[in-house]
DNA sequence: ACTATAAATGACTGATTAGTCATATACAAA
DNA sequence: TTTGTATATGACTAATCAGTCATTTATAGT
């Protein structure tokens, strides 16, 4: 965790300074990411950074949890849970479909760079993937357990991979929207 | 494209090269691969890779053409074309699954170092992008018309998003099924 | 043996990296 | 004003990197 000086600094210092780590998380995985562009970028000296942080790697983990928290905010927002309580299965999912490609459009780097540190950080940084991986059962979980329950879908479905499937899905989807500005997303949903 | 001095050298010693440099790039992106390491792996002297490559680009994109080449061929292998004549999309979807499993399986750094290549070369690097993406194309483009022609699914669906999420939900689900060796296929594989 | 061409080499360059640390600055309390 | 503490600094280290190139080694032809 950061030190106490982090939390000494002024917040929009430290704003200013998750801003410009955001931007080269988003764009270079924890290897090629680099401290030196960083804080050439924000505009202090490298040693400042490390009386924040121990190490790179303590930097990186704690601006993802900053980046999913911010997301996790905000989808929660974007779904109350009264949400849950009408509707069918497939037409919550469709509201979460075009929450997230709100999401993904309002908040690129941090949907970016939870994805990338998601499927990049095989070998070690099991905790980045940790990170990455909670959002999509933040509440995935719940909607299909609840279907289940209901029998609004089969039973003989192992819920878990039933959620990673949801979850790819939805997130394949607004990359597809993402990548092809022009698709009519009315023509790519159709669930 | 390599040099002369390349294609000059011994078969096994191209080979021996290439596979030390699908490990590193299968474990690595382009920037953050190192050919020191590759060299130093292979037992050869830095310059002489310079001798049959101009510079990284050109080596990551060969190998990646080479892991390509290696998968498609086993892939037109293991489908053959008979096996479209018959059976509705789904069962050949499904087989189509199970190959890509059987391939994951034994070529495990052709396989990964393609699906790194295709979503992390975002910048530059299209060419690699287009090598990783032009797999899935290869054949499902093809079924999916048929499948659209002959009716047994909607035609109000852009088929190039439908490509898209064919191969997006089978890739998804083999590397599902690699990460969870416990799962029981059959209980993962519904379609 | 001599020559010509092809291939292999590894020391070297210049740039960049993560991380360190002694020093300087700022600030507040006395 | 003086003293003590918290913060900021940037020169520095040691390692690594991609890429170069003059030189050596190997091969083949005469």
């Amino acid at each position: 965790m950061p030190s106490d000086t982090w939390w000494n600094l002024e917040l929009p210092k430290r704003q200013f300074i998750i801003d410009a780590c955001l931007t080269e998380f988003a764009a270079h995985n924890i290897e090629s990411a680099s401290l030196s562009t960083i804080v050439k970028e924000i505009g202090i000296a490298k040693g400042s950074m490390y009386q924040y942080f121990t190490d790179k790697e303590e930097l990186y983990l704690y601006i993802l949890k900053y980046a999913h928290d911010q997301l996790v905010t905000q989808l929660r927002n974007r779904m109350p849970v009264a949400v849950f309580a009408q509707g069918d299965m497939f037409s919550i999912l469709r509201q979460y479909l075009y929450v997230m490609l709100d999401l993904q459009k309002l908040y690129p780097r941090e949907y970016i760079f939870i994805q990338r540190a998601t499927r990049d950080s095989g070998s070690q940084l099991t905790a980045a993937k940790a990170i990455g991986t909670q959002m999509q059962s933040t509440f995935v979980e719940d909607l299909i357990q609840t279907a289940i329950t209901d029998r609004s879908i089969r039973d003989d479905i192992a819920s878990e991979v039933l959620e990673f499937l949801v979850h790819t899905i939805i997130s394949a989807t607004s990359e597809y929207l993402y990548d092809h500005p022009t698709a009519d997303s009315t023509n790519v949903i159709h669930f």
